[in-house]
RNA sequence: GGGCGGAUAGCUCAGUUGGGAGAGCGCUGCCCUUACAAGGCAGAGGUCACAGGUUCGAUCCCUGUUCCGCCUACCA
């Protein structure tokens, strides 16, 4: 027993000074190591990467602290817990955060060359990379930092090869010239859910396209891109639209050009009910028409260079555009080159009509810029073959997606899922592991006319190695050059729960944690990071990668907005900590955590829990002033009616927390708490224990003090994984054994400390205590004035309880108590008060006004009457007899009767009130 | 276009085998009562979106409607 001097503690709890000294402890201690040697059984958790160039938003902070609550409660259960925290690397985020530096300095990617900029990276890492990190420190997060990892750390990046190699060997990996998604300021490939899509109101053109033959006549093709026209390859309609299959095998002339193009039939692509019923088919600029192209053999005519700007090469050489429109058109980005081409339509009347339309335009996910459907040679990876396991996983239960409706939505993605292009077209990541030999490559490597960067055709054999090769297999030659791509960010994401751990060495990190325990995320990387995850994870683990997956809410602001930078509404984490202290940020956030809804947060409701912490924070202060000398042991059942009630109380609330954090309920765990602590334990508990703290020779006094600590102590434990701070803070001060609340034990339910009849006991004192006090309220009796009170229950054993508890009553009813029966008390200057069997009555002083009991006594009559009424109803009626379930019926009866009792009580107190009012 | 979720007190939300509608914040009144005014006590406030259906009985189950949000999609 490790027994602390009382100490003073201030009125006010101050987070501040409390927050960064324990986290210090606890970090220097080494509690949140993870050890293989740790006899408990294994829980572990990888933190879902932060972007290394970010900082701590509320997500994270959300993210964050329901990982820490269940990490810290496990931790307590005894379990081996491994919760291991790191970064990725963020290409696309990263280098623009650099590029952006160097453009201040004068100096561009380019100017530096690849080397030089991707070292320039690690030193921005290095001195910037840490932010989140130290954020996450402050929000108390108990990650074994001696784990932390960063997805191009040398072991992950050993493990993204590994990957990549064996993929290609199993011809999942494959490079073809296909349409992706490609951001025009980025310079790179995106894959498809890199793309948001957002509605915009634009424009459906009508164009005439004049039959070759007979350019009198021409065909009506409608497009939302008009410019794109100049790539066009064919005109489709449907084989079956008697208005047009008779064209079917002619040609049109293309506007503004010097070409021809066929009229094909494709059902698939032509809605003949949409537009004109005829459509324009430009296979390398967009992703429909790039597969009618392969139905029909069409030629894929770019017009447009990186940046989406019109080509002038391009358009001359390829698209023949007309050598008067050129000059007009060359050289212009996309959203200029529209309004041209509209305007030389229309001048040359071939413009049929322009309408309002409404349509989806996709922007790339981390610049906002319009993503243009672009033609190049990229990498993918066949995506059914890994899918199809992943989808099993679920399906199976092997993985719970918790919330369990978000599974429908994994499976849907997953089904349909489409192959993944992980090229992109940046410095900074894991470079392609592939190499090509120039000598073997008939066209050689060309320069891109548009482009930096050396074009390598399809004709290039790409040779595939975890290590540069000495020379080229087939000629010798050691002239070779690697891909210049690397590949998506989210390709080495998808490996973090096994590289974190080692793989592809069988480590006995891997063989302990893995496959981990819970994954905790928001749904908007369901399918970015936790399918990819599983996929991987099966494929290369041959097990899942996590038994549960918890899907989280969005935070958004009051408003119920999401939040960004732009519109100003974001709410700072750190500026909340500052504020309310960590413990209130963590505590509302977990209690605002109810599946399946957004959460709109709001500063009075951290506030609130900043006020909680208060309480606390005073409750101690109270417990600092009595506590026990000597350890005073004293079995349940003899303990005095306050402690069984707390007791037992106090064991409800260990099973509630501990049922509600197994099944991921933080908010109803964080809910039970609060209710416990603020009106159980301050508001009851401690009020009535007074009078037996305060007098020294009180006969409980040892024991009720006992009680006092032990039981605040415990809920101290239960409530550690969700305000760690000010737990450890009082439980340091508070008579304990051990060094740390931090790996103390978590509470657990005792049967001895259930207490069914204490609690009935407490329900029969509240229900007394509530109409004594309202009763004073009525009679405006000041609170401080002490009255003559009888009180008494319907049921006699009720009653009994009553007598013995009059100590009780009359120090938080501030009352003479007499619990006699209502026979003999007074007839008249008494106002009676009747609730649930209890009746109260209140000696009544001259010259106050009863009208205001009066008007309760009236309400409450018919209120009771209406339920009456209503039970009665029910009651007389054959089918619900007939029908219902016994116990429903003779519950119903039992109110029915209850009621009429109090009716009989209420009814004569309102006429000796009238009596009263009238005399 | 498809899918999913939501609509309960002024606000934010609980309410899971269908049987008496709850919490927090806010509001009103009274209190600086020796842990706490970041507090205590008492109180007001809801046809559980709308319309049908199933049932003895529906906030809860089913159908439809309206509104809001999210995801997803190639209607040029």
């Amino acid at each position: 027993m490790n027994q602390m001097t009382t100490p003073q503690l201030d009125k006010t709890y101050d987070p501040k000074a409390v927050e960064a000294r324990w986290y210090e402890v606890w970090s220097q201690k080494g509690y949140f190591h993870a050890s293989l040697t740790h006899p408990g059984q294994p829980y572990s958790i990888v933190i879902p990467p932060p972007n290394v160039t970010g900082s701590l938003h509320v997500g994270h902070a959300l993210n964050h602290s329901l990982q820490d609550i269940l990490v810290r409660w496990r931790r307590m259960q005894g379990r081996n817990v491994l919760w291991l925290p790191g970064t990725d690397h963020a290409g696309i985020a990263t280098q623009n955060v650099v590029e952006k530096q160097l453009v201040t300095e004068g100096a561009s990617r380019e100017s530096l060359g690849r080397e030089r900029f991707i070292e320039r990276v690690w030193q921005w890492k290095a001195t910037s990379g840490n932010t989140i990190i130290s954020q996450q420190k402050q929000l108390g997060e108990s990650c074994d930092w001696d784990r932390l990892r960063f997805t191009m750390d040398e072991g992950l990046s050993k493990a993204v090869i590994e990957v990549f190699v064996r993929l290609y060997e199993d011809g999942l990996i494959y490079r073809g010239e296909r349409l992706i998604n490609w951001c025009p300021r980025c310079l790179t490939a995106l894959s498809d859910i890199e793309v948001e899509h957002e509605d915009v109101k634009g424009k459906l053109y009508t164009i005439r396209y004049p039959l070759a033959d007979n350019p009198t006549q021409y065909l009506l093709v409608a497009t939302t891109r008009p410019e794109t026209m100049l790539g066009d390859t064919a005109v489709a309609v449907h084989p079956e639209d008697p208005r047009y299959n008779r064209f079917i095998g002619q040609r049109v002339n293309l506007p503004l050009t010097n070409r021809t193009i066929p009229i094909v039939d494709d059902a698939i692509l032509v809605d003949r009910e949409f537009g004109s019923g005829a459509v324009k088919i430009t296979p390398a600029h967009d992703f429909n028409d790039f597969d009618a192209g392969e139905r029909h053999g069409l030629h894929r005519i770019k017009i447009m260079d990186i940046h989406a700007t019109l080509a002038a090469d391009m358009l001359q050489y390829d698209a023949r555009v007309d050598k008067n429109v050129l000059p007009f058109l060359a050289g212009l980005p996309v959203a200029k080159a529209r309004l041209k081409v509209e305007q030389l339509l229309s001048e040359m009347e071939l413009l049929e009509k322009v309408e309002h339309h409404k349509m989806a335009l996709g922007k790339c996910y981390r610049c906002k810029t319009v993503v243009e459907p672009y033609l190049s040679i990229q990498w993918f990876v066949k995506i059914k073959p890994l899918a199809e396991p992943a989808i099993k996983a679920v399906e199976d239960g092997r993985i719970r997606i918790i919330p369990e409706s978000w599974t429908n939505n994994y499976m849907g993605w997953m089904r349909d899922i489409k192959d993944w292009c992980i090229s992109r077209q940046i410095w900074w990541g894991h470079q392609i592991p592939v190499w090509y030999c120039a000598q073997c490559t008939p066209g050689g490597f060309l320069k891109s006319k548009h482009d930096e960067r050396p074009l390598i055709g399809l004709d290039a054999t790409p040779i595939i190695a975890k290590l540069k090769p000495e020379k080229c297999p087939k000629c010798g030659d050691t002239n070779l050059v690697q891909d210049p791509d690397v590949l998506d960010t989210w390709f080495s994401s998808a490996l973090w729960p096994f590289s974190t751990l080692g793989w592809p060495e069988q480590t006995p990190e891997l063989k302990t944690y893995y496959p981990t325990s819970t994954l905790v995320t928001g749904l908007d990387i369901l399918f970015f990071w936790v399918a990819r995850m599983i996929m991987m994870g099966l494929k290369f683990t041959g097990d899942v990668p996590f038994r549960d997956v918890y899907i989280h809410a969005l935070v958004r602001d009051a408003e119920g907005q999401k939040m960004s930078k732009s519109k100003g509404n974001v709410i700072d984490p750190l500026h909340v900590m500052e504020q309310f202290g960590t413990d209130a940020l963590r505590f509302t956030l977990a209690s605002m955590a109810s599946p399946g809804r957004d959460i709109k947060l709001a500063e009075e409701r951290i506030e609130g829990y900043r006020n909680f912490a208060n309480k606390i924070w005073n409750g101690a202060r109270f417990t600092h002033m009595y506590l026990a000398g000597t350890k005073e042991l004293c079995p349940p059942a003899e303990q005095p009616f306050p402690n069984r009630w707390i007791m037992s109380r106090l064991n409800q609330t260990i099973q509630t927390v501990t049922t509600e954090l197994d099944a991921y309920r933080f908010d109803r765990a964080a809910n039970a708490l609060y209710q416990f602590f603020w009106h159980e334990y301050c508001d009851w508990y401690l009020e009535l224990i007074k009078p037996v703290l305060q007098d020294p020779a009180h006969p409980h006094g040892a024991i009720t003090r006992q009680a006092l600590q032990d039981t605040f102590e415990i809920w101290l434990r239960l409530l550690h994984p969700f305000m760690p701070f000010i737990t450890e803070e009082i439980w340091q001060t508070l008579p304990h054994t051990g060094d740390t609340i931090v790996t103390q034990p978590y509470p657990i339910p005792l049967s001895a400390w259930h207490d069914a009849s204490a609690e009935n006991t407490f329900g029969a004192f509240e229900q007394s205590i509530g109409l004594i006090r309202t009763a004073r309220v009525l009679l405006n009796y000041p609170p401080g004035q002490e009255v003559r009170v009888f009180v008494t229950h319907e049921d006699p054993a009720t009653s009994a309880i009553l007598v013995t508890l009059e100590q009780d009553l009359a120090h938080l009813g501030r009352a003479r108590i007499s619990p006699v029966p209502t026979s003999q008390w007074p007839t008249s200057n008494v106002l009676r008060l009747v609730t649930g069997g209890v009746t109260v009555g209140l000696s009544v002083e001259g010259g106050v006004d009863l009208q205001k009991a009066l008007d309760r006594l009236v309400k409450q009559i018919a209120e009771t009457d209406k339920e009456s009424q209503r039970l009665d109803g029910k009651l007389k009626s054959t089918d619900f007899v007939s029908k219902a379930p016994p116990e429903v019926i003779t519950d119903h009866q039992d109110r029915l009767r209850a009621l009429s009792r109090d009716r009989a009580m209420l009814t004569s107190s309102e006429q000796q009130l009238r009596a009263m009012l009238g005399a």
